[in-house]
RNA sequence: GGAGGGGUGGGUGAGUGGCUUAAACUAACAGUUUGCUAAACUGUCGUACGGGUUAAACUGUACCGGGGGUUCGAAUCCCCCCCCCUCCGCCA
């Protein structure tokens, strides 16, 4: 959510920013929020004058109980009756424009960087980095939802049974490579200085509004109407969330987690012809990183997260391209997105296997995340994550890329965690 | 799930309807002094939204777990909810 200072004070940028998205509406839902916020201070300096003055009018009823003057009481009894119901509907209409500000505000995305270019989607993405070569597999090679068949290591008609479309049973040397690669994760982003956490995998509303996936993503989310909980979306979720209401202390920066979680998605209505095996599932596995970071350090920390990230993937061995978002394929809460793509040899297709985002104070301002600088100002700090790294098209990636006559090569630097060199018919 | 006890500022903790402007202690910060593994003294010390100001100063309101109610007036009384502790039940 955006502050509603900044609207106010930067409405020109907000509105240039805003184009860069291809938002729709922007003059007129920034028009009404400025309209429906003066509205609301007026309203606000009524009630509190009014408030003022029968806080009086009652300390001196007291006083003339004390002195004995019950005569005069009663009038001025009366009086602030009275006030206090204009006070009441003041409040009413408070509470009102209050609602309303926040709907709005609600309903305003995130004014991307000034390096982000201007686009409707995807098309307009800018290609950052590129990295390997395309490998160059027979004519007769498969795509990954034949070859989890033909080495039984990942079953979508077990899981079908058990659970549904989507939710896949990792079987076998399949079961161990998802092992394998969420450790290998989590050991890398410790060795970057990451602090390990292990969060609940479900969150109550308060948090899902806290990171913005509420009130935007609601039905996206897993729900449980018993418990009023989401299953998370992604371990940003829990872990970002693990500061809201904090004032962090100035030393105690940067904030820096990493935390493997399994991730729930309804995807409702996003399933197309291309989306087969790995490409797209209801619940997944991830690493996530989350850093909470000074204003003034926020940029260079998303550079420093994404190479992190590239390096993730040219430890695997797998080409990737770097994708700096155009405004409109951006999330609703980022300011500034790079995705990274590995090619998948088979299906001969980008797979987007990470993104990395700054938040700026977009998630800050609804989680009150916040420091004291050295001047005794309190200020919004910045959120970023990123996927370090999502697993399943990583392992659809491997598997169609590498895989050869004898099976499929695990790539050398996961060995000592799988500690099988090929995922062939053996187990 | 049942019974009982709790929730007050960064921390401890007083406060049963107006003398509370939330005491006191403590932590933190600044200064003074002594002079050196430190102490004493003085001062500052919450958040949010307004008014005001070039900026400050100054100033209004709200906030004592959350929400509602009673009252001229609520941290205090009433109702609902949440969380924590103890015991019982269930349980990996």
């Amino acid at each position: 959510m955006l502050q509603i200072n900044v609207i106010r004070e930067n409405m020109e940028k907000v509105l240039a920013g805003l184009k860069k998205r291809n938002f729709k509406d922007a003059e007129n839902l920034i028009n009404e929020v400025v309209e429906t916020d003066k509205l609301r201070k007026d309203t606000q300096k009524k009630a509190d004058d009014l408030k003022a003055k029968s806080n009086t009018d009652s300390k001196k009823i007291g006083e003339l109980i004390k002195a004995g003057k019950t005569g005069e009481v009663n009038d001025l009894k009366s009086q602030v009756a009275a006030d206090r119901q204009n006070i009441k509907s003041w409040e009413e209409s408070l509470v009102e424009y209050e609602r309303k500000l926040e709907e709005l505000l609600y309903k305003i995305p995130n004014v991307p960087a000034e390096k982000v270019p201007a686009g409707k989607g995807a098309e307009d993405n800018f290609t950052v980095y590129e990295y390997g070569s395309l490998p160059s597999l027979p004519t007769d090679a498969q795509p990954h939802w034949e070859l989890i068949k033909k080495y039984d290591i990942i079953d979508f008609d077990l899981g079908n049974k058990i659970a549904g479309a989507g939710f896949p049973v990792y079987k076998n040397k399949g079961a161990k490579l998802q092992r394998a690669l969420i450790n290998f994760f989590l050991d890398e982003a410790s060795k970057q200085g990451y602090a390990e956490v292990q969060p609940p995998i479900v969150v109550n509303k308060a948090s899902g509004y806290g990171t913005g996936q509420l009130p935007d993503k609601e039905g996206q989310m897993y729900f449980i109407t018993e418990d009023e909980l989401y299953l998370i979306p992604t371990a940003e979720v829990p872990i970002t969330n693990l500061y809201r209401d904090v004032m962090v202390n100035e030393q105690d920066l940067p904030i820096r987690n990493v935390g493997y979680t399994p991730c729930f998605r309804r995807e409702a209505g996003s399933w197309g012809a291309h989306v087969r095996g790995l490409n797209r599932l209801h619940q997944f596995d991830k690493v996530e990183i989350v850093q909470i970071r000074k204003a003034e350090e926020s940029y260079q920390t998303l550079e420093e997260m994404s190479a992190y990230v590239q390096s993730l993937l040219e430890k695997l061995e797998l080409p990737y391209r770097k994708l700096l978002l155009c405004g409109g394929d951006m999330g609703f809460n980022s300011a500034m997105t790079y995705d990274m793509e590995v090619y998948a040899g088979a299906q001969q297709r980008w797979l987007e296997v990470s993104s990395v985002s700054n938040f700026e104070t977009f998630q800050a301002n609804r989680l009150k995340l916040r420091y004291k600088n050295r001047d005794g100002k309190t200020q919004l700090l910045h959120t970023l994550n990123g996927s370090a790294l999502a697993l399943p098209r990583i392992v659809a990636a491997i598997l169609e890329n590498n895989q050869t006559k004898d099976g499929i090569k695990v790539p050398s630097v996961l060995v000592p965690y799988t500690r099988f060199e090929m995922i062939d018919g053996n187990s």
